[in-house]
DNA sequence: TATTGTTATACTCTATAACTATA
DNA sequence: TATAGTTATAGAGTATAACAATA
C-alpha cells in the first residue's frame, strides 16, 4: 500500500564536509581491500612509498610528510622492518634512517600499482585541470588544521 | 644541489585520494573539537539533526542515510536515548521512530550551528558554483562503493 | 524469507601523556 | 632545551558474524 520507499531528508547533503567525510571512508575502504592482498594498511604502503623514494629518511620526516604522529609510527616502523621491508642504519644517536630492502623494493612497487589502480578508479575520469583545482582545494582545507 | 633538510619528495602528493584522505582527517577533528562542547561526537551530531529532519524515523534508515552500520547505530541511539535527546515510539513490532526530545531539541539546535559554522571555515570562500562541483564529486565518488 | 534490531568482537586511524636517550 | 623515538592508553569510525524477534 502507501510503501514508505522514499528516501528520508537529510539536511547534511548541502554540507560539503559530509560528503567529504563519506567519500573518504569510501575511497580508505577500496585502498584498504586492495593493499589487504599485500598485507598492508594504507598507512604502511604510503610509508614504504616515502621511504623508497627518500632513502635515509627518519620515522619523524614520515610521520611529518604524511600526518602521521611520532608515537604511530613507531609500531608501524617495527611492523615492516621486522617483515624484512625496510632496514634502518643510525643516522646519529637518536635517529635511524630507513631504506627499503629488495623485498621491500617488490612490496612497494605493488603497493605503488595498487595506488595507482585505486586513484584512477576514483578520479581516473577526473581531467587534469580539475584534478590540479581539487588537489588545492583538498590542499587548502588541510592546511587550516590548528 | 644543497639537499639539506628540506621537504621530503612526497610522490603521494599527485594522488587526490591521498589529499582527500587528510582533509577529511582534519575536518573531522575541527567537527569533533567543536562538537565536545556539546559532549557529542561527529556521528551523534548527524544522528540527532537527522532525525530532527524525520520525526518518527527509524535506526535503519538513519544509517542508510548516513552510511552507518545497523550494528553500529544500537549503541549510539541507545547513548542519545539515555541522555535523554531522542525518545522512541514503536513503529511496529520490530521498529522504533525516533524523535527529538525538547531538550534534544535545544542540543540539535546547537549542533547544526557547530555545523555550519565547521563548514563555513573550511568551505565558506567556495563560491556556490565551485562548492556544487564539490560535493558533485564527492558523491559520485562516495557512490563507488562496491 | 526478508527485515529490524541486538550483541560481541576486531581493525584502523588518530590523539595525548609520560618517559628515555641524545643533540 | 630541543629533538627523536618509545610505550601505554584512549577515542572514534568502520566492519563482520551470529542471533532473536517480527514482518
Amino acid at each position: 500500500m502507501t510503501k514508505k520507499a522514499k528516501t528520508i531528508d537529510n539536511p547534511l547533503a548541502g554540507h560539503a564536509g559530509f560528503h567529504l567525510r563519506r567519500a573518504s571512508s569510501v575511497i580508505m575502504a577500496d585502498l584498504s581491500e586492495r593493499l589487504a592482498e599485500l598485507d598492508l594498511r594504507p598507512a604502511d604502503a604510503s610509508t614504504l612509498i616515502l621511504i623508497g623514494a627518500n632513502p635515509g629518511v627518519t620515522q619523524s620526516k614520515i610521520g611529518e610528510a604524511l600526518g602521521i604522529q611520532r608515537a604511530n609510527m613507531t609500531p608501524m616502523a617495527a611492523r615492516l622492518a621486522e617483515r624484512g621491508l625496510i632496514a634502518g642504519a643510525p643516522v646519529d644517536g637518536r635517529s635511524i634512517g630507513f631504506r627499503l630492502t629488495s623485498e621491500g623494493e617488490t612490496v612497494t612497487a605493488g603497493a605503488r600499482a595498487a595506488m595507482a589502480q585505486h586513484d584512477a578508479r576514483f578520479l581516473g575520469a577526473l581531467p587534469a585541470d580539475q584534478r590540479r583545482d581539487l588537489i588545492a582545494l583538498l590542499i587548502s582545507i588541510a592546511d587550516k588544521r590548528p
